[in-house]
RNA sequence: GGACGGGUGGCCUAGUCUGGAUAUGGCAGCAGCCUCCUAAGCUGCAGGCCGGGGGUUCGAAUCCCCUCCCGUUCGCCA
């Protein structure tokens, strides 16, 4: 319970007994935010009108009189139709430093709800490296289940590996066929027709990605390599432990690369499921058996089988979903049907962030668990596509830029950064801390917008590291951590008397609303929520630290506590957007 | 064609679910601020028919209807 919560009971209790005592009745009314400043909460009066017979004016007036400042409420006043309550900042002031100090990093944080909370995000073939059309994928989700985390629940991170289909099967074909020649000749002609001269990255993830184009090349032209792969997916099918073993080592290797990757952006998955395992162990049979026994069932003429989802509100020429194809072999969203049991089995709320292309089969999905007689729904976090200027993502066509090497540029411009301004520092310290300021520029700038908003990826965005950026909130850490570091030794100090001036109230209420936020960010899946107040407690905190003098005369231990809680919030704000909060910068 | 999402100053963006007072910030532009805690900062100026049109309402960026533009999707693919 937040002191934002308190106030707003309190507000809601008096205005709710004056309006009994002065009107005789209390009807529905509403608590709200005011753009007017110095207004904390404000109730419009404007609905009561009609059944009272008064102007909303007169009824503001009316309640403002009969309301006695106490608690929490300083102030309640009549304006424009609005009652108007300030809230004690002398209570906000005290009640909020004293619970950063007694909380540290677990403030905003909410007590153990015992419930299990399972995201699964990212989930990329691993067929190919992580493009930043990708990215937000992995950047939503983690922020996604910290938040969920901080909220009191139990949160399990995980990635779904498609190791089966053809793709996986062709690329498994490619590393296995495919000469060290072939693949030489091919990142050289690859080179050529890009008109680019892309640098050899020694990572699984690219390393294969020619194998896999070789493949597909020769599939395409040679029949003898169409009639192996063909053979090899049969046999995949029809359950041959030697095939399904290959592939999943292939998918493996690859996995290894895209881990790699996703480290460097500080994201850590829980587990990793492998598709594979629910045809090994019989679950996605089990599946087939169940929708065939449905009323929904049906089967076409060549005997696939399909639940018809009319009835679920699917849209669409067809509303078949088809669960087996006609020589019996199960597909990707029978697998799915039966990975999404098994993770209802493990979790209480089972998230799925998703790209906005799954929204048919995500529905599809649901329909088809609804037959199956599960209980829950797994909740969808859908978002938009990231393209280039030059158009769709594509990397057959070489329009695509890769998220290492959006890792790579970012950390290279935060070098250039701190190597302009910071003369003192060593080289190793430089690397270090351009890592941080890079990669929390990346994923700032990708979780800073609203995930279903369409995004087109500009290099001077991403690489912004002024105003509403990563860096900016970094930076405000790093000065409180400067004057703190300074200042050495000193007393806490919650005094609100010695905390009077209009940007320390400001800051002292930004600091107050941290749980209220998480809450949204977690509960909510609205991540953005988060970069946006971190942004603002960064403002508030520089416009802070601009006009006061911080470490001397006679506030100094009042303004070094609030320098402190500060720091604190704003490095577990980062924290939650799993960007690092550097002391120096 | 149907379904779903987006459209907010030159560019990016918050607010839309749950209607409320002068629409949030940033970038780029202009003008200022480092004898004092890192100027990746702070202050000020300029810039808006909230895609367009109707409607509901005391009140609409927000709700309803129509319409235009952009994206996604409508496989015995994954």
């Amino acid at each position: 319970m937040s002191i934002a919560d308190d106030f707003e009971k309190e507000v809601r209790a008096s205005v709710s007994v004056a309006l009994k005592k002065l009107y005789g009745s209390v009807p529905e009314f509403v608590t709200e935010k005011s753009p007017v400043e110095g207004v904390d909460l404000a109730v419009p009066c404007f609905p009561f009108a009609k059944a009272l017979r008064k102007s909303p004016q007169a009824i503001a007036e009316e309640l403002s009189g009969e309301i006695v400042p106490s608690g929490l409420i300083s102030s309640a006043v009549s304006a424009g139709g609005f009652l108007n309550f300030r809230i004690d900042s002398a209570m906000l002031v005290k009640n909020t430093l004293e619970e950063i100090c007694s909380k540290g990093s677990s403030y905003g944080s909410f007590p153990p709800t015992g419930m299990r909370v399972n995201v699964e995000h990212t989930s990329t073939n691993p067929t190919g490296p992580i493009h930043v059309g990708r990215a937000r994928n992995p950047v939503i989700g983690d922020t996604l289940a910290r938040c969920l985390g901080k909220c009191g629940h139990e949160v399990t991170t995980e990635y779904y590996v498609n190791d089966v289909g053809k793709q996986v099967v062709i690329l498994t074909w490619g590393v296995n066929n495919v000469t060290p020649e072939e693949v030489a000749e091919e990142i050289e002609e690859h080179a050529r027709t890009l008109g680019k001269n892309e640098k050899e990255r020694d990572k699984t993830d690219h390393r294969l990605v020619a194998n896999y184009r070789v493949a597909n090349k020769r599939m395409e032209k040679e029949p003898e390599v169409q009639n192996e792969i063909t053979s090899m997916l049969r046999r995949f099918e029809a359950g041959d432990p030697e095939v399904i073993g290959t592939v999943r080592h292939t998918a493996e290797i690859m996995l290894d690369g895209l881990r790699e990757t996703l480290s460097g952006i500080n994201v850590a998955l829980d587990r990793y499921t492998w598709e594979s395992g629910f045809i090994a162990d019989g679950s996605a049979r089990k599946v087939v058996e169940k929708l065939k026994a449905s009323e929904y069932a049906g089967k076409t003429d060549d005997g696939a089988c399909y639940v018809d989802l009319k009835s679920f509100g699917v849209q669409g020429k067809n509303t078949r979903f088809t669960f087996t194809r006609s020589d019996g072999t199960t597909l990707y969203t029978t697998r799915d049907l039966a990975y999404h049991l098994d993770k209802f089995s493990r979790a209480d709320r089972v998230i799925d962030v998703l790209g906005e292309d799954q929204k048919l089969g995500s529905k599809q999905l649901c329909s088809a668990l609804e037959i199956l007689g599960c209980e829950k729904m797994p909740e969808p976090l859908f978002y938009a596509f990231v393209s280039l200027p030059e158009g769709k993502m594509s990397t057959r066509k070489g329009v695509v830029v890769y998220l290492d090497d959006l890792i790579d540029e970012s950390v290279a411009r935060a070098y250039e950064e701190i190597k302009s301004r910071r003369k003192d520092l060593s080289e190793e310290k430089m690397r270090e801390i351009a890592r941080k300021i890079g990669v929390g520029a990346i994923r700032y700038n990708i979780v800073r917008v609203q995930p279903e908003k369409q995004f087109v990826f500009k290099w001077e965005e991403a690489l912004n590291f002024d105003g509403n950026s990563g860096p900016y909130l970094q930076y405000a850490h790093v000065r409180a951590c400067n004057i703190l570091k300074k200042a050495g030794e000193f007393t806490r100090d919650t005094d609100p008397s010695k905390l009077t001036d209009e940007l320390e109230i400001r800051l002292v209420k930004l600091l107050s609303e941290y749980g209220d936020v998480l809450r949204t960010a977690g509960n909510e899946k609205k991540v953005h929520m988060l970069p946006a107040y971190g942004h603002d407690l960064a403002t508030a905190f520089n416009q802070f630290y601009t006009i006061n003098v911080l470490n001397s005369g006679e506030f100094r231990n009042a303004r070094l506590t609030l320098v402190e809680c500060a720091r604190t919030v704003l490095a577990d704000v980062l924290n939650c957007m799993g960007m690092d909060a550097p002391e120096e910068m």
